[in-house]
DNA sequence: AATGATATGTTATAATGTAACAATTTACAG
DNA sequence: CTGTAAATTGTTACATTATAACATATCATT
Protein backbone atom coordinates (compact mmCIF):
# COMPACT_ATOMS: atom_id res chain seq x y z
CA UNK A 1 0.00 0.00 0.00
CA UNK A 2 1.93 3.59 -1.47
CA UNK A 3 0.26 6.04 0.37
CA UNK A 4 -1.87 7.68 3.00
CA UNK A 5 -1.22 11.13 2.27
CA UNK A 6 -3.18 13.06 5.33
CA UNK A 7 -2.80 16.50 4.48
CA UNK A 8 -5.01 18.03 6.73
CA UNK A 9 -5.52 16.35 9.90
CA UNK A 10 -8.54 15.69 12.58
CA UNK A 11 -8.16 18.32 15.65
CA UNK A 12 -5.71 16.22 17.73
CA UNK A 13 -4.53 16.68 21.35
CA UNK A 14 -2.64 19.69 21.67
CA UNK A 15 -3.93 21.21 18.73
CA UNK A 16 -2.70 24.45 18.66
CA UNK A 17 -4.89 26.04 16.16
CA UNK A 18 -3.62 29.49 15.93
CA UNK A 19 -0.27 28.08 14.77
CA UNK A 20 -1.68 25.77 12.30
CA UNK A 21 -3.64 28.98 10.97
CA UNK A 22 -0.63 30.79 10.89
CA UNK A 23 1.33 28.56 8.55
CA UNK A 24 -1.02 27.95 6.18
CA UNK A 25 -1.31 32.12 5.88
CA UNK A 26 2.46 31.59 5.57
CA UNK A 27 2.39 28.66 2.59
CA UNK A 28 -0.12 31.34 1.10
CA UNK A 29 1.98 34.18 0.98
CA UNK A 30 5.08 31.88 -0.40
CA UNK A 31 3.23 30.81 -2.86
CA UNK A 32 1.31 33.77 -4.30
CA UNK A 33 4.51 35.35 -4.65
CA UNK A 34 6.48 32.58 -6.10
CA UNK A 35 2.84 32.02 -8.57
CA UNK A 36 3.09 35.99 -9.18
CA UNK A 37 -0.79 36.49 -8.46
CA UNK A 38 -1.69 38.50 -5.53
CA UNK A 39 -2.97 37.54 -1.99
CA UNK A 40 -4.67 40.82 -1.71
CA UNK A 41 -5.97 42.16 1.75
CA UNK A 42 -9.27 40.72 1.19
CA UNK A 43 -8.46 37.61 -0.15
CA UNK A 44 -5.96 37.13 2.63
CA UNK A 45 -9.16 37.60 5.08
CA UNK A 46 -10.93 35.62 3.67
CA UNK A 47 -8.27 32.67 3.75
CA UNK A 48 -7.94 33.59 7.53
CA UNK A 49 -11.46 33.09 8.42
CA UNK A 50 -11.64 29.64 5.99
CA UNK A 51 -8.93 28.83 8.72
CA UNK A 52 -10.34 30.25 11.79
CA UNK A 53 -11.63 26.09 12.22
CA UNK A 54 -11.07 22.72 10.96
CA UNK A 55 -14.96 23.09 10.48
CA UNK A 56 -16.24 24.36 6.60
CA UNK A 57 -17.32 27.70 6.81
CA UNK A 58 -19.97 29.32 4.76
CA UNK A 59 -19.75 31.77 2.71
CA UNK A 60 -22.14 33.94 3.63
CA UNK A 61 -20.62 33.17 7.00
CA UNK A 62 -17.83 34.91 5.64
CA UNK A 63 -19.46 37.87 4.87
CA UNK A 64 -20.65 38.69 7.67
CA UNK A 65 -17.70 39.08 9.42
CA UNK A 66 -16.08 41.01 6.18
CA UNK A 67 -19.26 43.11 6.44
CA UNK A 68 -18.17 44.05 10.56
CA UNK A 69 -15.12 45.13 9.39
CA UNK A 70 -15.43 46.89 6.01
CA UNK A 71 -19.75 47.79 4.72
CA UNK A 72 -18.67 47.49 1.52
CA UNK A 73 -18.35 43.73 1.41
CA UNK A 74 -21.24 42.25 -0.53
CA UNK A 75 -21.71 38.63 -1.65
CA UNK A 76 -19.45 39.08 -4.92
CA UNK A 77 -16.72 40.03 -2.49
CA UNK A 78 -16.77 36.73 -0.75
CA UNK A 79 -17.46 34.25 -4.08
CA UNK A 80 -14.53 36.59 -5.91
CA UNK A 81 -11.96 35.76 -3.07
CA UNK A 82 -13.23 32.20 -3.03
CA UNK A 83 -13.27 31.74 -6.61
CA UNK A 84 -9.25 33.00 -6.08
CA UNK A 85 -8.30 31.04 -3.34
CA UNK A 86 -9.76 27.73 -5.06
CA UNK A 87 -8.23 28.40 -8.52
CA UNK A 88 -4.79 29.01 -6.36
CA UNK A 89 -5.43 25.35 -4.56
CA UNK A 90 -5.63 27.27 -0.96
CA UNK A 91 -9.46 26.81 -0.41
CA UNK A 92 -11.81 23.58 -1.31
CA UNK A 93 -15.68 23.45 -1.68
CA UNK A 94 -17.16 20.58 0.01
CA UNK A 95 -20.03 20.15 -2.44
CA UNK A 96 -21.91 18.62 -0.10
CA UNK A 97 -22.05 20.93 2.74
CA UNK A 98 -21.86 24.03 0.31
CA UNK A 99 -18.79 25.42 2.32
CA UNK A 100 -15.18 25.67 2.25
CA UNK A 101 -12.18 24.51 3.76
CA UNK A 102 -8.23 25.56 4.05
CA UNK A 103 -6.48 23.23 1.86
CA UNK A 104 -3.21 22.06 3.62
CA UNK A 105 -1.38 21.84 0.76
CA UNK A 106 -1.45 24.15 -2.03
CA UNK A 107 1.92 23.81 -4.09
CA UNK A 108 0.67 20.49 -5.16
CA UNK A 109 -2.17 21.04 -6.90
CA UNK A 110 -4.66 18.26 -6.57
CA UNK A 111 -8.75 17.63 -5.26
CA UNK A 112 -8.28 15.57 -2.34
CA UNK A 113 -10.77 13.27 -0.44
CA UNK A 114 -12.30 14.46 2.51
CA UNK A 115 -13.14 12.92 6.10
CA UNK A 116 -16.03 15.10 7.39
CA UNK A 117 -17.19 14.06 10.86
CA UNK A 118 -21.11 13.96 11.38
CA UNK A 119 -20.41 15.01 15.40
CA UNK A 120 -17.87 17.63 15.47
CA UNK A 121 -18.07 18.80 11.87
CA UNK A 122 -14.59 18.77 11.58
CA UNK A 123 -12.96 18.04 8.43
CA UNK A 124 -9.74 15.90 7.52
CA UNK A 125 -8.10 15.67 3.67
CA UNK A 126 -6.85 13.23 2.20
CA UNK A 127 -4.57 13.04 -1.11
CA UNK A 128 -4.82 8.98 -1.13
CA UNK A 129 -3.29 7.65 -4.80
CA UNK A 130 -4.36 4.19 -4.16
CA UNK A 131 -7.94 5.77 -4.31
CA UNK A 132 -6.87 7.66 -7.20
CA UNK A 133 -5.79 4.95 -8.74
CA UNK A 134 -8.64 2.26 -8.20
CA UNK A 135 -11.20 4.68 -8.98
CA UNK A 136 -9.00 5.42 -12.42
CA UNK A 137 -9.24 2.00 -13.36
CA UNK A 138 -12.97 1.30 -12.57
CA UNK A 139 -14.08 4.04 -14.57
CA UNK A 140 -11.57 3.19 -16.59
CA UNK A 141 -13.54 -0.17 -17.28
CA UNK A 142 -16.20 1.67 -18.32
CA UNK A 143 -14.58 3.49 -20.87
CA UNK A 144 -14.66 6.87 -18.50
CA UNK A 145 -11.89 9.29 -18.26
CA UNK A 146 -11.46 11.03 -15.01
CA UNK A 147 -11.05 14.81 -15.41
CA UNK A 148 -12.04 15.32 -11.05
CA UNK A 149 -13.47 13.89 -8.21
CA UNK A 150 -15.49 15.20 -5.22
CA UNK A 151 -15.06 12.18 -2.77
CA UNK A 152 -16.69 13.65 0.16
CA UNK A 153 -16.94 11.05 3.26
CA UNK A 154 -19.61 11.03 6.36
CA UNK A 155 -18.86 8.92 9.45
CA UNK A 156 -17.39 9.84 13.07
CA UNK A 157 -13.76 10.32 13.97
CA UNK A 158 -11.95 9.34 16.36
CA UNK A 159 -12.02 11.70 18.76
CA UNK A 160 -15.93 11.55 18.80
CA UNK A 161 -15.99 8.41 18.66
CA UNK A 162 -13.66 7.74 21.85
CA UNK A 163 -15.55 10.32 23.62
CA UNK A 164 -19.27 8.52 22.86
CA UNK A 165 -18.34 5.35 25.12
CA UNK B 1 -11.30 -7.59 -9.15
CA UNK B 2 -14.02 -8.77 -7.44
CA UNK B 3 -17.15 -6.13 -8.29
CA UNK B 4 -17.88 -3.70 -11.25
CA UNK B 5 -21.67 -3.38 -10.72
CA UNK B 6 -22.77 -0.91 -12.82
CA UNK B 7 -26.19 -0.10 -11.91
CA UNK B 8 -26.90 2.39 -14.10
CA UNK B 9 -24.64 2.55 -17.64
CA UNK B 10 -24.24 5.13 -20.11
CA UNK B 11 -26.52 5.67 -23.19
CA UNK B 12 -25.49 2.63 -25.24
CA UNK B 13 -26.07 2.09 -29.34
CA UNK B 14 -29.54 1.40 -29.31
CA UNK B 15 -30.69 2.23 -25.74
CA UNK B 16 -34.07 1.97 -25.54
CA UNK B 17 -34.92 4.94 -23.00
CA UNK B 18 -39.04 4.43 -23.22
CA UNK B 19 -38.35 1.23 -21.84
CA UNK B 20 -35.85 1.71 -18.96
CA UNK B 21 -37.63 4.50 -17.51
CA UNK B 22 -40.66 2.21 -17.78
CA UNK B 23 -39.03 -0.85 -16.14
CA UNK B 24 -37.68 1.91 -13.34
CA UNK B 25 -41.04 2.83 -12.58
CA UNK B 26 -42.38 -0.41 -12.49
CA UNK B 27 -39.99 -1.46 -9.85
CA UNK B 28 -40.61 1.40 -8.00
CA UNK B 29 -43.97 0.60 -7.89
CA UNK B 30 -43.14 -3.03 -6.60
CA UNK B 31 -40.78 -1.70 -4.82
CA UNK B 32 -43.49 0.89 -2.68
CA UNK B 33 -46.07 -1.91 -2.34
CA UNK B 34 -43.87 -4.39 -0.49
CA UNK B 35 -42.89 -1.80 1.67
CA UNK B 36 -46.00 -0.25 2.35
CA UNK B 37 -45.38 3.07 1.59
CA UNK B 38 -47.45 5.34 -1.43
CA UNK B 39 -46.08 6.02 -4.19
CA UNK B 40 -48.80 8.63 -5.01
CA UNK B 41 -49.37 10.82 -8.54
CA UNK B 42 -47.01 13.31 -8.00
CA UNK B 43 -44.48 10.91 -6.58
CA UNK B 44 -44.83 8.85 -9.40
CA UNK B 45 -44.71 11.82 -12.02
CA UNK B 46 -41.40 13.31 -10.40
CA UNK B 47 -39.96 9.92 -10.67
CA UNK B 48 -40.67 10.07 -14.05
CA UNK B 49 -39.20 13.30 -15.01
CA UNK B 50 -36.25 12.45 -13.04
CA UNK B 51 -35.92 9.25 -15.45
CA UNK B 52 -36.79 11.52 -18.60
CA UNK B 53 -32.97 11.37 -19.23
CA UNK B 54 -29.49 9.98 -17.93
CA UNK B 55 -28.89 13.63 -16.85
CA UNK B 56 -29.23 14.65 -13.89
CA UNK B 57 -32.50 17.03 -13.20
CA UNK B 58 -33.01 20.05 -11.61
CA UNK B 59 -35.39 20.58 -8.89
CA UNK B 60 -36.96 23.83 -10.47
CA UNK B 61 -37.23 21.97 -14.15
CA UNK B 62 -38.92 19.32 -12.39
CA UNK B 63 -41.43 21.96 -10.90
CA UNK B 64 -41.87 23.78 -14.02
CA UNK B 65 -43.39 20.70 -15.61
CA UNK B 66 -45.38 20.06 -12.83
CA UNK B 67 -47.02 23.40 -12.93
CA UNK B 68 -48.50 23.41 -17.09
CA UNK B 69 -49.79 20.26 -15.44
CA UNK B 70 -51.02 21.54 -12.49
CA UNK B 71 -50.85 25.27 -11.25
CA UNK B 72 -51.00 24.61 -7.45
CA UNK B 73 -47.29 22.77 -7.67
CA UNK B 74 -44.78 25.11 -5.62
CA UNK B 75 -41.18 24.24 -4.29
CA UNK B 76 -41.72 22.12 -1.40
CA UNK B 77 -43.95 19.59 -3.93
CA UNK B 78 -40.82 18.68 -5.63
CA UNK B 79 -38.79 18.98 -2.28
CA UNK B 80 -41.02 16.79 -0.86
CA UNK B 81 -41.12 14.47 -3.52
CA UNK B 82 -37.79 14.14 -3.96
CA UNK B 83 -37.17 13.67 -0.42
CA UNK B 84 -39.33 10.68 -0.40
CA UNK B 85 -37.80 9.15 -3.09
CA UNK B 86 -34.46 9.92 -1.87
CA UNK B 87 -35.47 8.37 1.66
CA UNK B 88 -36.67 4.94 -0.82
CA UNK B 89 -33.95 4.94 -2.35
CA UNK B 90 -35.18 5.73 -5.73
CA UNK B 91 -33.50 8.85 -6.80
CA UNK B 92 -29.82 9.96 -5.59
CA UNK B 93 -29.20 13.87 -5.53
CA UNK B 94 -25.77 15.10 -7.47
CA UNK B 95 -24.88 17.25 -4.97
CA UNK B 96 -22.02 18.90 -7.06
CA UNK B 97 -24.93 19.85 -9.79
CA UNK B 98 -27.92 20.38 -7.36
CA UNK B 99 -29.52 17.65 -9.57
CA UNK B 100 -31.20 14.24 -8.97
CA UNK B 101 -30.66 11.22 -10.87
CA UNK B 102 -33.13 7.80 -11.10
CA UNK B 103 -31.30 5.29 -9.30
CA UNK B 104 -31.12 1.96 -10.87
CA UNK B 105 -31.35 -0.51 -7.52
CA UNK B 106 -33.63 0.83 -5.34
CA UNK B 107 -34.12 -2.13 -3.49
CA UNK B 108 -30.75 -2.88 -2.66
CA UNK B 109 -30.27 0.16 -0.13
CA UNK B 110 -26.78 2.16 -1.00
CA UNK B 111 -24.87 5.45 -1.98
CA UNK B 112 -23.54 4.80 -5.42
CA UNK B 113 -20.52 6.11 -7.34
CA UNK B 114 -21.58 8.40 -10.18
CA UNK B 115 -19.71 9.13 -13.18
CA UNK B 116 -20.61 12.32 -14.78
CA UNK B 117 -19.72 13.21 -18.92
CA UNK B 118 -18.49 16.71 -19.04
CA UNK B 119 -19.65 16.53 -22.60
CA UNK B 120 -23.32 14.71 -22.68
CA UNK B 121 -24.37 15.24 -19.18
CA UNK B 122 -24.72 11.77 -18.46
CA UNK B 123 -24.22 10.29 -15.32
CA UNK B 124 -23.73 6.45 -14.92
CA UNK B 125 -24.28 4.93 -11.03
CA UNK B 126 -21.24 2.28 -10.09
CA UNK B 127 -21.85 0.60 -6.94
CA UNK B 128 -18.00 -0.78 -6.43
CA UNK B 129 -17.44 -2.80 -3.50
CA UNK B 130 -13.60 -2.68 -4.22
CA UNK B 131 -13.62 1.10 -4.10
CA UNK B 132 -16.12 1.25 -0.77
CA UNK B 133 -13.81 -1.24 0.78
CA UNK B 134 -10.36 0.74 0.33
CA UNK B 135 -12.10 3.93 1.55
CA UNK B 136 -13.01 1.92 4.40
CA UNK B 137 -9.18 0.73 4.90
CA UNK B 138 -7.88 4.24 4.75
CA UNK B 139 -10.33 5.91 6.36
CA UNK B 140 -9.60 3.72 8.97
CA UNK B 141 -6.07 4.23 9.11
CA UNK B 142 -7.24 7.72 10.37
CA UNK B 143 -9.55 5.94 13.03
CA UNK B 144 -12.81 7.58 11.18
CA UNK B 145 -15.81 5.40 10.90
CA UNK B 146 -17.47 5.74 7.42
CA UNK B 147 -21.68 6.32 7.46
CA UNK B 148 -21.90 7.68 3.98
CA UNK B 149 -19.77 8.32 0.77
CA UNK B 150 -20.29 11.26 -1.94
CA UNK B 151 -18.82 10.22 -4.65
CA UNK B 152 -18.80 12.16 -7.87
CA UNK B 153 -16.59 11.98 -10.70
CA UNK B 154 -16.45 13.91 -13.64
CA UNK B 155 -15.10 13.18 -16.80
CA UNK B 156 -15.07 12.29 -20.44
CA UNK B 157 -17.51 8.46 -21.23
CA UNK B 158 -16.80 6.47 -23.69
CA UNK B 159 -19.19 7.63 -25.99
CA UNK B 160 -18.37 11.38 -26.34
CA UNK B 161 -14.22 10.00 -26.21
CA UNK B 162 -15.47 8.68 -29.41
CA UNK B 163 -16.69 11.32 -31.00
CA UNK B 164 -14.14 13.16 -30.44
CA UNK B 165 -12.24 11.67 -32.81
C1' DA C 1 -69.17 8.26 9.43
C1' DA C 2 -65.36 9.44 12.93
C1' DT C 3 -60.67 9.59 13.69
C1' DG C 4 -55.73 9.98 13.34
C1' DA C 5 -52.01 9.74 10.17
C1' DT C 6 -50.21 10.98 5.90
C1' DA C 7 -49.92 13.90 2.06
C1' DT C 8 -50.65 18.17 -0.34
C1' DG C 9 -51.64 23.29 -0.90
C1' DT C 10 -50.18 27.84 0.07
C1' DT C 11 -47.58 31.75 1.42
C1' DA C 12 -43.56 33.52 2.72
C1' DT C 13 -38.81 33.60 3.29
C1' DA C 14 -34.07 31.75 3.88
C1' DA C 15 -29.77 30.37 1.84
C1' DT C 16 -26.63 30.16 -1.96
C1' DG C 17 -24.70 32.15 -6.00
C1' DT C 18 -24.09 35.21 -10.35
C1' DA C 19 -24.52 39.13 -13.94
C1' DA C 20 -23.37 43.51 -15.26
C1' DC C 21 -21.27 47.66 -15.06
C1' DA C 22 -18.87 51.47 -12.46
C1' DA C 23 -14.99 52.94 -9.72
C1' DT C 24 -10.58 52.13 -7.95
C1' DT C 25 -6.03 50.35 -7.56
C1' DT C 26 -1.91 48.26 -9.42
C1' DA C 27 1.87 47.31 -12.47
C1' DC C 28 4.77 49.00 -15.61
C1' DA C 29 6.08 51.09 -20.22
C1' DG C 30 7.49 55.16 -21.87
C1' DC D 1 6.79 60.41 -12.74
C1' DT D 2 2.83 59.89 -15.56
C1' DG D 3 -0.35 57.66 -18.71
C1' DT D 4 -2.38 53.48 -19.73
C1' DA D 5 -4.08 48.81 -19.64
C1' DA D 6 -5.07 45.14 -16.63
C1' DA D 7 -6.63 43.51 -12.45
C1' DT D 8 -9.32 44.16 -8.46
C1' DT D 9 -13.06 45.86 -5.87
C1' DG D 10 -17.66 48.35 -5.22
C1' DT D 11 -22.45 48.33 -6.11
C1' DT D 12 -26.95 47.06 -7.50
C1' DA D 13 -29.85 43.85 -8.93
C1' DC D 14 -31.32 39.41 -9.58
C1' DA D 15 -31.18 34.20 -10.29
C1' DT D 16 -31.19 29.73 -8.24
C1' DT D 17 -31.83 26.38 -4.66
C1' DA D 18 -34.22 25.13 -0.54
C1' DT D 19 -37.06 25.28 3.80
C1' DA D 20 -40.51 26.92 7.53
C1' DA D 21 -44.99 27.12 9.01
C1' DC D 22 -49.56 26.40 8.93
C1' DA D 23 -53.97 25.28 6.44
C1' DT D 24 -56.46 21.85 3.83
C1' DA D 25 -57.34 17.55 1.83
C1' DT D 26 -56.98 12.58 1.34
C1' DC D 27 -56.31 7.92 3.02
C1' DA D 28 -56.66 3.82 6.02
C1' DT D 29 -58.98 1.96 9.76
C1' DT D 30 -62.31 1.62 13.17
Amino acid sequence: MSENRVLVPFKENGHAHQRCMESALTVAEQTCRARGVRLTNIRRRVLELVWRSHEPVKAYDILARLQDEHSGSAPPTVYRALDFLQTEGMVHKIESLNAYVGCGDPNHMHIGQFLICRDCGAVAEMDDDDVRILLAEKAGNLGFQIDREVIEIKGLCAVCATEKR
